[in-house]
RNA sequence: GCUCCGGUAGUAUAGUCCGGUCAAGUAUGCCGGCCUUUCGAGUCGGCGACCCGGGUCCGAAUCCCGGCCGGAGCACCA
């Protein structure tokens, strides 16, 4: 065994001596078959039920604009967009603003919406808003009346509810069509004031859901006191979620319904509402909810958090949102890949951060040229130096074709000294007499630290020479070139500190890796450089 | 309380329908080696899980029963 293992750390050490390129070589020179297999095999969504039965594939997200959208609505979002494009399907976005009173719709959310989605990359085939719809819905609601299958309930949710508990029918149920017609009539005509009268659903009196039983689809609103911000006063009916959504989804062609698992209980509403109409019901697939460490994710708590100012705006980076994501350099594939990860399982699933990262991370490492920043400056001077360097730093490690940035560091006076600017952290970390290597520069020995910075001598150049003792390597700036930068920070928090000129011809929307700190997304570049710490 | 779901490593997921190939795969995380002018990436190795108890069976993560834990719904919200 001893033997064995001896062989297997020799040939293991010889194989981890060779360079990656070299090591490819071997094993494709030797080994072709086994190449195939690397590739990372992408892990995909699992088929849709019953997707062969249904001619054009059909999937929606239907938000209420009452908020921006976020993380917790990336499942139905991605699920329902990717789905649709793996069966060359069509993807409807449907805003459902059917509540002006206690879920009430803003103007401004409509469009940020449709910009979070344009961000994400998932293309919406079709818009439909359901204020434009009202007259459909009344239609339908008239149609099921007339059928007996619907009645207009002029009890008290008390009264209601009290009946529905024992099994048995309220008074308005029993009405002949023809006279609920007339009701219904009436409430078109506006003859009952809000809360005097709802649009009932018929199912079985004895499901043993009581939530089920004769469910209301269609209520009053008052709204001269609670207009709607697209179609104001015009309209005073309008319909629940179990008719706006369930009408819907028959008439624009919904095969498969991707939607959170709270909406369980109103697929089984809606069935018996299909049957009366003698509608097929679609595939519906309920998924958990999903929540993120750490992160607001709720509606309710983010609004409240900006009202009151615990947060500056929408995209405030401590908050969940698309677009503070979206501030923070998370890129949208990485979303799309979490997702699809999680896929559709009725569990709730608690995603860490880290597992967001490393997906980003895959896409970044590759994207993000490489810059220097020092957090919180010091000074450090070097003495001794016995030439002008001139620095050449790769934009990336991996592709020097996309070029260099240049520095030129140049002694001066009788100590042939010059000034750079380093982080704090590193300067605190020095130790006297220590050998540190100034990346793609020379290396230095410490002679001296003080409050203020460090002063150190110039040791040697090449790099050979310090790479086996495994020396710290650290990013500088030359003092006089410094670019004045601020990293936002994950809490909001500021760091100060300098970026290297070259950041200067930086963009907004870039996405940049500062070398031993992290991945930070360029919002600003002017006097200063505004950026977003997106992750290490 | 009532009506539904669900419980696989720190996190997420595959396997569960149709019991053996699962002393459980993958990703991420963590630890270590190698590589590398970043504390990044890459690469190699390691750590780590079937909620509990019964039953059926030659054999159970998978089927059955009971318990425990978690989630959702029970609005004239979506």
């Amino acid at each position: 065994m001893k033997e064995l293992s001896g062989v297997i750390n020799a040939v293991v050490a010889e194989v981890n001596g060779l360079s990656l390129s070299e090591q490819k070589a071997i094993v494709e020179k030797n080994w072709p078959e086994t190449q195939k297999k690397h590739e990372v095999e992408e892990k995909k969504l699992s088929p849709l039920p019953n997707a062969d039965k249904y001619k054009l594939i059909t999937t929606r997200f239907s938000p209420n604009p009452d908020c921006v959208l976020h993380l917790g609505s990336a499942r139905a979002i991605v699920l329902s967009h990717e789905y649709a494009r793996m069966y060359n399907g069509k993807f409807i976005l449907r805003f459902e603003d059917t509540d002006p009173k206690t879920k009430k719709p803003q103007l401004q959310f409509y469009d940020a919406i449709r910009q979070d989605l344009k961000w994400l990359g998932c293309k919406v085939d079709e818009e439909y808003i359901q204020s434009d719809r009202l007259e459909i819905y009344y239609e339908i609601v008239g149609r099921m009346v007339g059928d007996g299958n619907a009645y207009v309930c002029e009890c008290s949710p008390e009264e209601f509810r009290n009946k529905t508990l024992a099994k048995d029918a309220c008074p308005c149920r029993n009405i002949p069509p023809a006279e609920q017609l007339e009701r219904w009539h009436k409430m078109l005509s506006g003859g009952y004031q809000e809360g005097q009268a709802v649009v009932r659903v018929k199912t079985e009196l004895d499901h043993p859901n009581p939530a089920i039983r004769d469910w209301p689809a269609l209520r009053i609103i008052d709204t001269k006191k609670y207009p709607h911000p697209r179609v104001g006063s015009k309209y005073f009916l309008w319909p629940l979620y179990n008719l706006a959504a369930g009408v819907d989804d028959h008439l624009m062609g919904m095969t498969h319904i991707i939607r959170g698992k709270e909406h369980y209980t109103n697929m089984v509403r809606q069935k018996y509402m299909y049957q009366h109409l003698g509608w097929e019901y679609p595939e519906a697939i309920h998924y958990g909810r999903l929540k993120i460490t750490g992160a607001a994710l709720s509606k309710s708590k983010i609004v409240a958090g900006i009202k009151e100012g615990a947060f500056a705006d929408f995209d405030d980076p401590r908050l969940g949102t698309f677009s503070a994501l979206k501030k923070r350099g998370i890129t949208p594939e990485a979303i799309k890949k979490m997702i699809i990860e999680v896929g559709t399982k009725p569990n709730d699933v608690t995603l860490s951060w880290e597992n967001l990262y490393s997906h980003n991370r895959k896409v970044l490492d590759a994207s993000s040229n490489r810059y220097f920043f020092v957090a919180e400056p010091a000074e450090l001077r070097v003495v001794g130096l016995p030439k002008a360097f001139q620095a050449k730093l790769p934009h990336h490690p991996e592709h020097s074709e996309r070029g260099f940035r240049e520095y030129a560091v140049t002694p001066s006076g009788d100590e042939k000294a010059v000034s750079l600017w380093i982080a704090q952290k590193d300067a605190q970390a020095m130790e006297q007499g220590q050998t540190i290597r100034l990346m793609e520069l020379f290396n230095i020995q410490i002679q001296n630290k003080t409050e203020t910075g460090v002063t150190a001598a110039f040791a040697s150049e090449s790099y050979t020479d310090v790479r086996k003792i495994k020396v710290q390597l650290i990013q500088w700036i030359p003092k006089g070139s410094e670019y004045p930068t601020e990293v936002v920070q994950q809490d909001a928090s500021v760091t100060e500190g300098y970026s290297e000129v070259a950041c200067k011809k930086l963009k907004p929307d870039d996405i940049i890796q500062f070398e031993r700190y992290g991945f930070v997304r360029v919002d600003e570049v002017g006097e200063k450089l505004i950026a977003y710490y997106a992750q290490k």
